[in-house]
DNA sequence: TAGATCGTTTTGTCCAGGACAAATTGGGGG
DNA sequence: CCCCCAATTTGTCCTGGACAAAACGATCTA
């Protein structure tokens, strides 16, 4: 980070490519096409970016992940931009309060980054609605909440890593200290290269693990070769994939297709998470999971149709 | 990823920059200077690699990484960068057999993607050795291991993930079942915004925890302004940073020192990993930890320090 | 012999501005 | 109302030049 005259921090293209997510490339095209945002230059002409130019794309960034055009966002004053946020906020519906843990004291915890008062909310939900109402209940809605309060500005960068941390954290714990007879399907967890967001990917292998599917979780950012290869080295019978609301569906369609050409047709593939288009339903032998509860459901469709000679109670 | 009239997989410049971690600017300059890699072309002119390119640019950054230069790799016959490979294994030294749960069975359950044998080991060790002694001792050794593993092909990207999946999930869920009364300090951990590794973060925080401090992760990547901000708000007595062997040292000595700046006196700041250099010892206020198993006496020292009226019996 | 100093080379990153194709949009016609 | 096509929007790639920070290595000093 450098500074101007002033004081003021100043940061450099690729600080900015690393803080925001967006290309070096794009950054530069909307400069040239929009101008915004409009970086002083130092004495070598190199761009040096306020950090209330990082903050507006930041904020730019999320609402072109909701759907809006590049176009307006970058032609939109400050005014314009705030009546954009108003009117997002819920729009996806309002998070049905679900009863039981109070979404203000989760995000007062997070806001004072008091780990064991979280981890005594999740806790909470846990004993009150067991490990996949924890999930599907609290952790799911939260997200969407975290999310909304980050983009209003209630909520800063730090806060949202320190709540993904401890979801992990506690999630990860909970599902070490659980075991049950391993039983079938195998699945094999994880994201295409350009996703990176592991939080999803854990979710979902909670809510198997919880019907004692049997996990093996590679963690984000996988290769496709490599995914082709580690499904046939650990047996799966279904590849999991998580898309986050960011993934450009163009390249998540060319990914799972891929995908599933090079896989084996007796090895499903489940994608799931915001990103998850209907679109990629399209794909024979690629089931999307809408939502993070109806896991369980396709799980039993697929023990089902697979395992017709098994009965369910010795599954359980 | 496209393909060749031959059927072949060829990746864009874009898919290189993902799956290697170099900038396009510098794949580009590469091919300009020494003439590797020299793709392919599409139609429209564009650059398509071929997966031996990716192959061996991967292979290129970890020698980078440690400390090979760009000019001998890349002007390296195939030979000699094998050459080069052979003369790496083991040059750290001789990672020490400790007895305990030998690393040819861990090695083997990883090439099998066995998750029971893979935290049977685990568990194996940390009875016998404890938390502490299955990071330092178990961990810590293998981290080195399969790092060598992979440069000499002995391994694959999704051996690796998987093996950091599996020992982050059993550590985070050892720690998560393990509670004792909190005492001073209060630690902040994280990694700078260039620093994905999370891993060597969870090590030290099992190492701190199992000491009684109070640990708040926040995860890999977090912005320099934000690590203040977060650490005055959790009312941190130290800040923990980890770098990895391929972090630029420039960049960690400006990074630190700015932080150092921002942050009030009263603040420790730790900095571990294979890239933490003896230089960032030279900023006041700055310690370095040089090996995993050193994080205990660290903490000592600190206790005694700053809370000298405290007996060693009341914290433990 | 070990260590500091200083010019030279290496190397990563940035720039401009043009090009193009994929994706989206907005009409019109069935 | 749905489908299809042309116009527009938008992200990404290209070349080739430039520059400064870092690494190197030769020289000098204690």
């Amino acid at each position: 980070m450098k500074h101007d005259a002033n004081g003021l921090a100043r940061m450099t293209i690729s600080a900015v490519e690393r803080e925001t997510g967006l290309p070096k490339d794009t950054l530069r095209a909307w400069e040239r096409r929009y101008g915004f945002p409009q970086p002083a230059r130092d004495e070598a002409g190199e761009r040096l970016y306020t950090s209330d130019d990082v903050n507006r794309l930041r904020l730019i960034r999320r609402l072109l992940d909701q759907g809006w055009r590049p176009g307006k966002l970058l032609a939109a004053s400050e005014a314009e931009l705030q009546r954009i946020i108003e009117a997002e906020r819920g729009a996806g519906g309002p998070v049905a309060p679900d009863g039981g843990v109070p979404t203000e004291d989760v995000l007062a915890a997070i806001r004072r980054h008091d780990v064991p008062a979280l981890r005594n909310l999740f806790q909470r939900s846990l004993l009150e609605r067991g490990l996949q109402g924890l999930v599907s209940d609290l952790v799911a809605p939260l997200n969407v909440v975290i999310g909304e309060a980050w983009l209003r500005g209630e909520l800063g960068v730090p806060e949202e890593h320190f709540y993904t941390e401890q979801v992990q954290s506690f999630l990860r714990g909970t599902l070490a200290s659980y075991t049950r007879p391993a039983t079938p399907p195998r699945v094999l967890l994880t994201t295409l290269p350009e996703e990176e967001h592991g939080l999803g990917l854990l979710m979902v292998e909670v809510m198997l693990a919880s019907e004692g599917a049997q996990c093996c979780s590679l963690g984000p950012r996988m290769p496709l070769t490599d995914i082709r290869t580690s499904a046939i080295t650990s047996a799966a019978d279904i590849v999991a994939l998580s898309f986050s609301a960011a993934y450009p569906l163009r390249q998540a369609l060319a990914g799972v297709r891929t995908l599933r050409e090079s896989l084996p047709d007796t090895v499903d593939i489940w994608v799931g998470g915001a990103g998850a288009h209907e679109r990629l339903a399209g794909i024979p032998g690629v089931s999307v999971i809408g939502a993070i509860r109806s896991v369980p459901d396709a799980l039993a469709r697929w023990r089902a149709a697979r395992l017709p000679g098994a009965s369910i109670a010795a599954l359980n």
